[in-house]
Parts: structure tokens; sequence; C-alpha cells
DNA sequence: CGAGTTCTTGACAGTGATCAAGCGACGTGG
DNA sequence: CCACGTCGCTTGATCACTGTCAAGAACTCG
């Protein structure tokens, strides 16, 4: 929740928070067609988002840890359009989207914060364009890695040692990768004494050569 | 513009679309790092929004015609954060962001428009990145011509000709291809008899070849 | 009409996918 | 506490899709 507001107002805030709710690991937060209803704030615990086709096939959409809002994809259709599933036990916050709505037209404040949610979720998904139309494999998983102890840094945690919650099949669906990829590119990194890998642990040895393969930004 | 509202809310929201502006061929409408003021409605015309890497690599983003909204990228971070570019002469309507904020703030409305709109370039983006991640490049194109042809058949046109506005290269960086690979995919449907292309122009013969086509999605 | 841009097509190469096998970690139940 | 089964990860060999390079054709616009 953003700063700017006075106690009166955030009152009103907290109370549209109706309630929380725990997700075990592996369960769904919300499923693609699921009746919208409300957002998702993460109190704890890690998320993916996903998009399936008709024949199964899963496109991890993005990764979300605490802090971040889920759910602004139900919006458009007032049914959900991807999945929500629970990496680790988690616990959310539920906002309905009729309560946000009707505070943030008192709060122009608030308004301007769930505007700004939205719209860096559509900014991120163009970078995750580039990276999916323009990257190769190490580029990718550069920036996969380097985005994601970037927001773990701004939680509090190291910024040079992280464990992933995810398979290396969804890390390489994010990224438009096979897992053989994932895990080939994980080893070469590793074999260049860029990071030292052990199964989910992962700890950055030598951020700026990561960086500088991110940056680099080769065509296919 | 949705409907629902009465005439006299209807010229309130007539004013917000403060004024119009021409942009030419090739001409942008803004540019990344632009101060964000405005979202813009589009009134005629054919626009492509892409965002470019340090090193100058681009990647198309998305194609916008009549009627759809362009410019929400701005409002996280203040400036725009991808470049638009008109295909061909356009005019499109300034919105004033801070207007219609404070509009929407009345009009309940007309503020679930909004939010639709953002969802809705949420999700369009999140099936992007399907496209992106987990098709190939016949499944690409013939996802895109199917896109096409929908959107502009919603507008009053045909539902199988169309004039592209953009080049192979365009089209390439949109699907994550080169413009050689956009070239002979559009030459093969061509061979087998699901489409005839002339340069820009297109037909489309067998829009359920293209469906099945498109429906496959077998891993890359 | 001519210069430049866009498109097509061919030959070849490379990145990452596919197929396959084995290893290691983790959890459950005996 | 250990055996065992399952799931996830790693690594190797091979292949195919699409990229790269190149040349020429077609189209556009001044």
């Amino acid at each position: 929740m953003p700063v700017g507001f006075n106690a009166d107002e955030m009152q009103k805030v907290d109370e549209v928070v109706e309630k929380r709710r725990r997700i075990k690991q592996g369960e769904r937060l919300f499923s693609s067609g699921d009746a919208f209803t409300s957002l998702y704030a993460i109190r704890t615990g890690f998320f993916k988002t996903c998009v399936a086709s008709e024949d199964g096939r899963e496109q991890v959409t993005g990764f979300q840890m605490a802090g971040e809002i889920i759910g602004m994809d139900g919006i458009v259709a007032d049914h959900h359009n991807c999945n929500a599933v629970a990496l680790e036990d988690a616990e959310v916050c539920v906002m309905p989207f009729a309560s946000v709505e009707e505070l943030s037209r008192e709060l122009p404040v608030l308004q301007r914060h769930v505007h700004k949610i939205m719209s860096r979720e559509i900014v991120r998904e163009n970078s995750v364009m580039m990276l999916l139309g323009n990257m190769r494999a190490e580029e990718r998983l550069a920036a996969f890695l380097l985005n994601l102890v970037q927001r773990l840094h701004a939680r509090g945690l190291s910024q040079s040692e992280l464990v992933l919650r995810m398979t290396r099949e969804e890390i390489g669906s994010y990224l438009g990768l096979k897992l053989e990829t994932v895990s080939r590119t994980f080893s070469k990194f590793s074999d260049d004494g860029i990071i030292e890998v052990k199964q989910r642990y992962v700890k950055i040895i030598d951020a700026d050569a990561l960086k500088k393969i991110f940056n680099s930004q080769i065509a296919y």
C-alpha cells in the first residue's frame, strides 16, 4: 500500500482488505475461468501465474512475491484469464475489486496507486516480450536471475544468494526455453564462475558478468 | 467510449477529450522517456508500439488501430516506456490522464471502463507471451493474421482480405522472428493455398486451415 | 524514371529442442 | 532410522527450426 494517507483514510483502506486467505503449496489462488471478484495482495509466499492453451500447453506469465498484487487479468471479462498457483505456502489479502473501485473514487491517491500497479504490469510484460522475442538463452537466464535478486533484495534479502521456488521447467516456461536448456545454462554459468548452483540454491558470484551477458542482447 | 452514459455524463466525457492530434506516417505520437500526460484514443490510422534495448535492438510490443487506446505504459513512472509510431497517417484524441482520473471518480462506469482497458492490455500481452514462448513460426503467423482480420472485421472491414500496414521486419519483431522467416512462412501459406499474398495485400482463402495451424500449438 | 526500400528466395549454419539415460534429493512408510 | 519410490535435475548425442548471409526482384516515392 502506498504512502500519503492520513489516519482516517488509512482505516478505510484497511477495511477494503476484507479478509486473508491461506493457500498451500501447489494449490491455486484462482483458476482461469473463475469469476473475478477480487485482487489479491501477497503477504507471504510465492506464486506463479500461467495461461494454458487448448492442448494443455502451459506458459508461465510471471512469478510474484510478497507485496505484489495479482488478479488484474480478471477485470476485463469478469473472469480470470490465468491460473495463480502457490509455489510455497502463502497468505494473501483479499481485496474485493468493487470496494477498491469505490474507495479509489474517494481517495485520489489510492486511485492513482491502482492505475500505477496495472501500468507496472503492462510495462513488465513489455520487457518479457523483449526477452522472449530478442534474447538468447544465456541472456534470458541472466535477466531472470538479476530481476529475481533485485526484487528479493528490495525485500531485505541478500542480493547475491537466493533459493529458487520454482522448478527448471517453470523457469523454462517463463523464459521460452526447455528445462534442459535452463539446466545447461545454469551449468555453463557455474563453469564460468559466474554463479554457484546447487539445485534450488543459487549464489551469484559475479553480478557484473551477469549484467554484461544481459546487456549484450544479441539477436538470435 | 463505453455505453451507459446519460447526455450530461456524455458531455463531460467529451470534454475530457481535450483536442485532437494528427501524426504523419513514420512520426511518433510519443517516445520512450517522454513525460506522460495523456492517454490517446486512435480515431484513424494505425500504430506500432515498440521498446528498444540499450544496444538499439527493437521489440514491437503491439499494433494498434482505430478505437484502441495507447499510452498506458506511461502511468507507472510518469514517463513513457515505449515508442508509438504511426504506420500510416493518423489522428488521435488526446485525453489528459489527470482529467480521465478526475472524471472517473465521478462516473463509476467510466472508472470501470478505464480499468477494463488496462486489464485487456495485460491479457493481450499474456497471449503474446504464449505465442513467443510456445509457438513455432507458422503458428505465430497464423495467430497474427487471425487476430488482425478479427479486429478489422469488428470495424466493418472484410474478414478475409487485408492490407498490412507494417513491414515484414515489424511483423517479425512482434512475433519474435526474422523478416526472412516471415516472408518464407507467407510463401508457404500461399503455396499451401491457405492465403494469397502480394506484398502488403493478403487474402485469407482457408481460414479454417489457419485456425487449425494456430490451435495445434506444438512445442518448439 | 531512378534510387532506395522492401520483399523473396537460396544455401548454409547454429542455437536450442528432442530423446535418452543416469543421478541426486526428498518424502513417506515400514 | 533407513529403504525405497518418485520427482526433479544434469548431461550426452543428435536433429530440426529458424537465423544468417547473400543476391536479385519488385515495389514505392520523390
